[in-house]
DNA sequence: CCTAAAATAGACCATTGGTCGGTTATTAGT
DNA sequence: ACTAATAACCGACCAATGGTCTATTTTAGG
């Protein structure tokens, strides 16, 4: 790896960690070059706003998240575990709950835009596959495969971002969730283990 | 009404056209002083932030649509009309669908997420009461009606938000819907008049 | 070694949201 | 009508921020 190679990862390293600890929005550009140890000019040399920083820090936790993903699509599980493996591969682990806290504070909506536009991307595709899996075994009956998943996930993400949600909430997610793909009701009951 | 509360109303109709029009964080406050030819000190006699200001902007465009709302719950249509006159009433009209534009660009995440919260807040009360309707007059059958009330509006305000929504998002989000609240397939067919 | 390119430095800039002390207009009490 | 208090208003000023620009040092290849 080259020199500058090097420099960018460790910048995007350093900013990655200040954007979940303090906020994207919170966190200046001078703080940036100060905790890296470099020049303003430097800072631009290697990217061209801070906002593009911020685009290329999300693709890298996307591309991790793809991974587990897609590991999880690879395995053998069954589809209704795929399904789980893979939205749990997409949400924040326990130990880093607090990003979610940290990702819905008015000042880093950008950011949690940002995610939210990127994840789908990646990952419509990859939980469709999972979905036409169950579709071809007879578990799901449905058309529209990632119209539904895109619906799906964003009903996910929003169960998610709620600081508090009740078994209700739960609850319905889960049923809406078997309609949604046409399975017989229980099917996807194990989601519950994710819901905590 | 008193001279400050004129100006008060005054100040917040100029930021109303002018957020619109341009988006909130690309209107300063220096703009927005100019455009009513008063002065810093004046805008921060009246307004603690320009965020609070904002809040306050949301809170008129909400109440206007709020009234829409009740109107629609209160009049003699069929259930479905209701829901459909609801739905319709939080949507940007269709002469402001530029709003849509603006609201989603990057900028404007803040407003924009701001305005979908209030929004959800006086909206899941009224359309609960429509589907609760439902309910008893035997066209729905299901429980959670919030809850699944609020899941509805995510699904619809998502959908309204992308630019370009196709056919099978349109069938699916009313497959979904009809599902989802337990009313035989069809029900809701009308949906369609309103996504173009 | 020498030179071109890559990498780094840091002073400087414009804009922005917000503050503050002071001034003018309005209102109420006598 | 006079005055005191309060409301409304002014604009200079401030600190922080993202970003630019020119100059200097490092690095790598011939």
């Amino acid at each position: 790896m080259k020199k500058g190679e090097k420099r960018r990862s460790e910048l995007l390293g350093i900013a990655y960690k200040m954007f979940l600890a303090q906020g994207y929005e919170n966190t200046s550009v001078d703080e940036i070059i100060k905790a890296a140890g470099i020049a303003k000019g430097t800072f631009y040399y290697y990217f061209n706003s801070k906002e593009q920083m911020l685009e290329e820090v999300i693709e890298g936790m996307i591309a991790e998240e793809a991974e587990a993903a897609k590991r999880v699509l690879g395995s053998q599980l069954s589809v209704p575990q795929k399904i789980l493996g893979i939205i749990a591969a997409v949400r924040p682990a326990q130990d880093e709950q607090h990003i979610k806290e940290v990702l819905n504070r008015p000042e880093n909506v950008l950011m949690h835009k940002k995610i939210g536009e990127h994840l789908f991307n990646v990952i419509v595709p990859l939980l469709s596959r999972a979905v036409e899996e169950g579709v071809q075994c007879g578990l799901f009956d449905c058309d529209h495969i990632p119209e539904r998943v895109r619906m799906l996930l964003v009903l996910s993400s929003e169960l998610f971002d709620k600081a508090d949600f009740t078994a209700a909430d739960a609850d319905v997610f889960i049923d809406v969730m078997e309609k949604l793909l046409g399975a017989a009701p229980g099917t996807m009951g194990l989601i519950h283990t994710i819901l905590q």
